[in-house]
DNA sequence: ATGGTAGGAAACCTA
């Protein structure tokens, strides 16, 4: 049965980790990996780099020093022009394709929702307001659009909404990323889209899952205070698909790491 | 209760 392996990954700069691409190549072989907080201007992109480790077709969207999305394939695909620009900011935080996949194309989304800042008051934190106004609008989108079948949407979506994707939910209720307004939030935008969450299709509620750990700590491993701010959502006829997932968690102590590691999705189409 | 680290830019922002 043909198989499509769809990764997500933030890496913090593109230019860098590139040289860790090809671990993350080796670890997980996908076919697509999708790219958040590139931080890299579209002239500068390592496009020669990339190619040599195997992804032949590259879409990327990105500016000086912040933000940054692109979307590397082995497969053939096509650039989808003309989607929202997310609160008029002329941002880099979505890109999306439509995959050459076995049995047809698929409709892929990368997005890097914005982290919004420490305070989470919409009144005192234009940060923490962007935030909610951008998954709102991605919510109205999601709505506007259905449920598109053979879909797949993944990114940094910077918020953890289970218990149990936080080291602590009572110490992180009032921390960004885990309040209860962002959970709504980013359940309203799922319910939107009838998103299916393939990663926690795999890992019950009750078991922790975590895809990023902070940088500011003496020992990330020991401490283990980690949040699963990285999402992989199929549309409902892909849910019965999944065949696999992994979390990378091992890349959080490759040299060099990033603060998020690489979440990978198979699908069996 | 606080501050801890990292990347990119350009002397401070973002996460």
């Amino acid at each position: 049965m043909p198989t499509l392996r769809i990764a997500t990954w933030n890496i913090n700069s593109v230019r860098l980790r590139r040289p860790l691409l090809g671990e993350l190549v080796k670890a997980l072989e996908p076919d697509v990996l999708c790219l958040q907080e590139t931080k890299c201007p579209d002239e500068l992109f390592p496009l020669e780099d990339i190619r040599a480790f195997g992804f032949a077709h590259i879409a990327h969207r990105g500016m000086k020093g912040y933000n940054g999305v692109a979307i590397l394939s082995r497969l053939p695909f096509e650039l989808r022009e003309g989607e929202p620009d997310w609160c008029g900011r002329g941002d880099c935080r979505h890109i999306s394709v439509a995959l050459d996949a076995p049995g047809g194309p698929v409709e892929l989304h990368d997005f890097y929702v914005p982290a919004g800042g420490d305070l989470p008051d919409r009144e005192a934190n234009p940060k923490f307001a962007h935030k909610l106004d951008f998954v709102a609008e991605a919510a109205a989108w999601s709505k506007a659009r259905g449920a598109k079948p053979r879909s797949v949407l993944v990114g940094d979506l910077n918020i953890a909404p289970l218990e149990h994707d936080v080291w602590s939910h009572r110490q992180m209720l009032g921390v960004v990323s885990h309040t209860p307004v962002e959970v709504e939030a980013l359940t309203g935008w799922m319910r939107a889209g009838e998103w299916h969450d393939a990663l926690r299709h795999f890992v019950p509620a009750e078991e922790k899952l975590y895809t990023w750990w902070s940088y500011r700590a003496r020992d990330w491993e020991a401490a283990d205070r980690g949040r699963r701010l990285d999402h992989v959502w199929v549309s409902p006829d892909l849910a019965g698909k999944l065949a696999r997932h992994v979390v990378l968690k091992p890349a959080r102590g490759w040299p060099q790491a990033s603060d998020h590691v690489p979440a990978m999705v198979e699908l069996a189409l």
